[in-house]
DNA sequence: CCGTATCCCTGGCGATACTG
DNA sequence: CAGTATCGCCAGGGATACGG
């Protein structure tokens, strides 16, 4: 804590504005709660997943794992069975993402408190 | 790298909820790009600010920078001259912030090749 | 069970114009 | 300079219905 950090430099705008757009496409509240969710489970099928992340529509789950999976952070795995069973698990790259996410929600974890009492403070000193 | 992580454990559904919510709000991508340069430059003036923050619209600034404000990631201060002088610093919680988001933009930056080359095979995987 | 397709509407966001 | 206010568009995302 308190110790100092350095953001990655490109010297190259082009490359910069895919650091960008590739961070435009991840900080997404769904797929930070999909990430979290395959991390702390493993391997899921499709209908647990709907359960584990918590309000997600089908329609944004569905959306949320194609993403993913074409920006190689999951594998998705068909079984030719009947019923269908669909399963899904992080890749290494979906891994490693997790983990740079994880100091996010421990950040937010730790700190629900001060935000809040922030929050509070900030409202009562402009009008309510 | 492929070291194990582990989110933290909320035991209060509540908690659970409130962490969710402070993710939502801060996992996005002006919060983020405002956070790396306030950490980059140090204080700055609204229109520095609006330069450096590239693509951003006055409207989007303002708005991220209130809320940057409410939550007590920034600090906003007022000179009373003419013409006016607004300047935004991060506060020692938006530093801790920017720390953790520090991680996905070292992620992004480091893997962009990677996802670019995922997103090569799965488009052509599928019908183009 | 695991999706895709369609409808529909809210609200996010840019553009513009105006104030202290 | 640093905002607020207002309008208008259209994409994000829920609800629903249907297909393999």
């Amino acid at each position: 804590m308190a110790v100092s950090h350095e953001y990655p430099e490109n010297l190259d705008p082009r490359v910069e504005a895919l650091v960008t757009e590739v961070i435009g496409r991840v900080a997404d509240k769904w797929t930070m709660i999909v990430l979290e969710v395959l991390t702390e489970h493993g391997e899921l099928r499709f209908s647990r997943l709907a359960q584990l992340a918590e309000g997600i529509s089908q329609k944004m789950l569905t959306q949320t794992l194609r993403q993913m999976e074409r920006d190689g952070l999951v594998i998705r795995t068909i079984h030719p069975v009947i019923p269908p069973k669909v399963e899904y698990r992080l890749t290494d790259l979906g891994f490693t993402l997790s983990e740079a996410f994880c100091g996010v929600w421990a950040w937010a974890a730790h700190n629900v408190d001060r935000i809040a009492e922030a929050r509070r403070s900030f409202d009562s000193r402009n009008g309510n």
